[in-house]
DNA sequence: CACTAAAACGGAGGCGCCTCCGTTTATTTA
DNA sequence: TAAATAAACGGAGGCGCCTCCGTTTTAGTG
C-alpha cells in the first residue's frame, strides 16, 4: 500500500467501544495480564509504533503482527480496532516524551535539557504528522485523550523552561507558553521533504533567541 | 458486514483527490459521457443511494457494482474513491429535496405542501445519519459541499414557509429559520428504532402549531 | 456501411481486514 | 510435581478493497 489510493473510510459508530483508557501498559489497574500476554503486547506496541511512524496509520496489521513474532489473533484481542492501537501507540509517545523531560534536565544544564528536548519534540510532531487525519478523529471523539496528552506535554515543557530561566541560562522574560508559541510555527509548516531540516534549524535559532542577554552565561 | 466492528480507518491525505465537484451528473459541463458510460453511471449511483440508506456508508462496493450490473472496476472508473460515489449520492439526495419543494408547491395548498415537504425531510434526514461520520468527514474536507448543500436546503425550506405564511395557511409571525430550530430536534433526536414514527409525529405537531391562530383557515 | 481510434468495460488477482475456534501455555490447586 | 482450568495463542478462511490490463463497445470518418 505504498502511496497510492488515498481513502478514508469510516464507520457508522465512534461512539461504543471506544478505546476508553486502556491502561494495562505499565500500570496493573485492572486483572495483571499474564506473562506472554504482556510480552506479546509490549512488543506489538513497540513495533506498531515503528510501523505507524514509518508507514502512517495504515500500515499493515497482519505486517505488525508478523514482525511482532504473534499470530493477526493476538493482535486484535489485545487491540479489537486499529484506533485501539493508535491510541495506545501515541501515548506512548507521550510519556517517552514527558520522561525525556526529566532525564535530561537531571543530565545537563538546563538551557541545553531545553533545547535538546526541543529537538525531541520535533521527532515527536512528525510522527504526530503522520497519523494527523486518524488523530484528530479520535482526538475529537475522545476528549480525555486530548486533555490527558495535551496537559502531560505543555507541563513538561513549562518545567524545563522555568528551570532554565531560573538558572539564568535563558532570559527570564519568556515563559513556557511563549516558547510553545515561537514551536507553533513547526507544527504548521507544510509538510515538505526538508520539514525536518527545517524544524531543527528553528529550535537553534529559537535557543539562541533564548539564551541572547540570558543573565548567567 | 451486518452489526459488528465499529471501524474508523483514516488515510494521510485526504486533501489531494479530493472529490472536487465532480458534475457530470446531468449537467454536461464536461465531455459528455459515453452513452454507455453515462447509463451506467447514473445506474451506479442510483444503487448506491439504496445501498448506502440500507446499510450505511460501509455497504459493498462490489455488491453495489453487481446490483448496478457493472463489473468492479467500472464502478471505480466513475468513483476513484468511496467518497467520490458518497458525495455523488448526497448530493443527488439533496437535488431531489428542493426539487420536491418545488414540485409539492405547485400541486399542493401552501400549508399541504410544506408538511409533505418537512415528511421529506425527514427522510433526508434518515439517510444522512447513516452516512454520519463521514459525511462529517467529507463536509471538513470539502467546504464546498457543505456551504452548496445547506444553502440550497435552507432555500428550498424559505421558499414554502413564506408561501405557506403568504397564503395565510400558517401563521404569519414565524419564519423559516424558527421552522428549521424546531425541526432541529429530529436531527438530535437519538438513534432509537422508533425514530422515524416519533418524527413524523413532530412534523404533524409542529404543523399543528403552525396552522393555529392562521388568519386563512 | 466498414473501419478505426478512443473510450469504456469487467473481472481476475493480490492484499488486508477481522472472526472463529481448535490448540497451546501459564497459573492454580492438590 | 502432576492435574485441572482458565487464559492466551495463532492462523485458516471468508470477504471486501482496489489495480491492472486484455476485451468490447461506441462514435466518428471515408
Amino acid at each position: 500500500m505504498g502511496s497510492s489510493p488515498h481513502i478514508a473510510r469510516v464507520e457508522k459508530k465512534l461512539s461504543d467501544q471506544q478505546p476508553e483508557t486502556a491502561e494495562k501498559q505499565e500500570a496493573p489497574a485492572q486483572k495483571p495480564l499474564r506473562a506472554d500476554a504482556q510480552r506479546n503486547r509490549d512488543k506489538l506496541v513497540e513495533v506498531a509504533a515503528q510501523a505507524f511512524a514509518a508507514d502512517g496509520v495504515d500500515a499493515s496489521l497482519e505486517e505488525i503482527a508478523k514482525r511482532a513474532g504473534v499470530g493477526i489473533g493476538t493482535l486484535y484481542r489485545h487491540f479489537p480496532t486499529r484506533e485501539h492501537l493508535v491510541e495506545v501507540v501515541y501515548r506512548r509517545e507521550v510519556e517517552g516524551l514527558c520522561l525525556a523531560a526529566d532525564e535530561l534536565a537531571q543530565l545537563h544544564p538546563a538551557d541545553v535539557a531545553l533545547e535538546l528536548w526541543m529537538q525531541r519534540f520535533v521527532d515527536y510532531i512528525a510522527t504526530k504528522r503522520g497519523l494527523a487525519t486518524s488523530l484528530r478523529l479520535l482526538l475529537s471523539a475522545n476528549s480525555t485523550l486530548f486533555s490527558d496528552t495535551s496537559g502531560r506535554v505543555s507541563g513538561a515543557m513549562r518545567a524545563l523552561v522555568e528551570a532554565a530561566a531560573a538558572s539564568g541560562k535563558i532570559r527570564a522574560d519568556v515563559d513556557a507558553s511563549d516558547v510553545m508559541h515561537a514551536l507553533g510555527g513547526i507544527y504548521s509548516a507544510p509538510n515538505t521533504p526538508d520539514w525536518r531540516e527545517r524544524s531543527g534549524r528553528l529550535v537553534k535559532l529559537l535557543m539562541d533567541g533564548l539564551r541572547f542577554g540570558a543573565r548567567n552565561q
